[in-house]
DNA sequence: ACATTCTTCGTATGGTGTACGGTTTGCAAG
DNA sequence: CTTGCAAACCGTACACCATACGAAGAATGT
């Protein structure tokens, strides 16, 4: 990704893009006006991603959008690869970050809820390949705003980061498995029902209970409760009540809360 | 992805393929000989995305492996998606799928290691879009391999699903921090210290301590305990500890395993 | 007025997936 | 043994893609 060295002793690129907001752009201001500008680049790409999927996101599609040519898209922006680190960022500043109150369980249950709400207005944030996170403002921000739920708590600092780490890993699952079902469900070309009916003759050929006696019966049981294969939503409330009972079993293991908790009722 | 029709009743050509080893050839013996085959194929695939990462895989590069031209590779795939499927459902196939043994955790952890394993071998796993997994023999016996860790423990047969999705879930996380370090120290041609120390002077400038305070505080505690901005393994090791702990309180809250355990010493 | 510097964009390179249609192959039926 | 024909193979083509390079034009500082 963004590795590409911009000579020497400068400063990463995408670095100074990701900050720009805070930065006084250091641009000479020689040349022509720009027509566009980089927040519209960005904003631009994020319209397209949302719209038809990071697929269909290209520095000529968003070139005809600003009515520039392609190649002026990379006046604003070095590559698409950066490009994508500005959409994550950008994103990330979209909601305003109230304080967290309340319990223990109900802050994390709340910074889960908005990973969860940021995947589904932007599916494409689970497609990108996101092994590091933009070293950016708003996900900076984002990223000492769910530290702050867990401050003050006695864990060790690299436990702190780990917490975080394992909520918010933990959400992009049953996201992307909701999705995967309202993308099935809105473009039903074919139902689910369908589908299963027009292979059903294969699939008992094959999946012979001798065979499948679990995934048979759960198969059997989710399929009865709900009709579909699976229940993102249920996943997603059932694992987050695990994941912060785990969370909540080590902090109390942990030598409890030395220092005074942020929030004052903390229902175990 | 692998939705197109293949005509009215028929079932899905993928399905077929994916099935085809337990499935007798309804081939017609007409035309020429195949000069290769649909597991050559795949393996291919997967030996190309192991060695350069699925970015540099395609149709060209796997038909220029097997001495084809590229569109007689589509007589034995119908498409990249569908090779995709393929490509998850071989190597859920590599590993032998031992008994496990010992106490629910030591279960759980075998099943996590599993997939962190494979997450190892087969990094381009953590980058395809795996909306839903494919319903082939391999992944279909992992699966079943996987809910018989947690039968018998008195669990709701669709909790015994969400339970092991967010098992297998949490793995990605660490996962893909890992592999991400890895690249990182393995392509060095700029080490992490080297990137931060040509950045010291704009991030300083940027992350003034004052607005963030805490990821400050744990980003250098990170940075200290070892020479790198994450621990992966140890995240791995620490959420998965977390996990199981949210899954055994569970267990132990549902109506305390009815039927007999399949394992002996549950160790609390 | 001129030099400089930056934006814009035309052109080109080397990729991609795959639709389409033609050629070759080799088994099976006449 | 011939022939029919389905299937494998492949040449060509299309519509894209990211982006390197360099020319043309615009606005500014001197």
């Amino acid at each position: 990704m963004s590795t590409e060295s911009t000579g020497r002793g400068e400063p990463d690129r995408t670095l100074r893009l990701l900050w720009r907001g805070r930065l006084g752009d250091p641009l000479g201001s020689r040349g022509p006006k720009q027509r566009s500008s980089v927040d519209e680049v960005v904003e631009t790409a994020i319209q397209i991603a949302d719209e038809e999927g990071i697929d269909a996101l290209s520095m000529r599609r968003i070139a005809d959008r600003l009515g520039l040519k392609p190649m002026s898209v990379y006046t604003y922006v070095p590559g698409k690869a950066e490009l994508i680190d500005l959409m994550v960022d950008h994103v990330a500043g979209e909601v305003a970050l109230s304080a967290l109150e309340g319990s223990l369980r109900e802050r994390l249950t709340a910074i889960a809820r908005l990973q969860w709400e940021e995947y589904l207005r932007h599916p494409w944030l689970l497609a990108i390949d996101t092994s590091r996170p933009p070293l950016g403002p708003n996900v900076s921000d984002r990223w000492e705003w769910c530290l702050g739920a867990i401050d003050g708590l006695g864990l060790a600092d690299l436990d702190m980061d780990r917490v975080i780490t394992l909520l918010l890993g933990f959400v992009g699952g049953p996201a992307r498995a909701y999705l995967d079902a309202e993308r099935l469900r809105r473009s039903s070309a074919e139902s689910d029902i369908e589908w299963w009916e027009r292979n059903a003759p294969l699939l008992e050929q094959i999946m012979d209970p001798t065979r499948y006696p679990i995934s048979g019966r759960v198969g059997q049981a989710a399929g009865e409760a709900y009709e579909a294969p699976a229940d993102p939503l249920g996943a997603f409330a059932f694992g987050l009540e695990r994941v912060i009972d785990g969370i909540e079993q080590y902090v109390a293991s942990t030598g409890a809360s030395s220092e005074a908790s942020s929030a004052a009722g903390e229902t175990a």
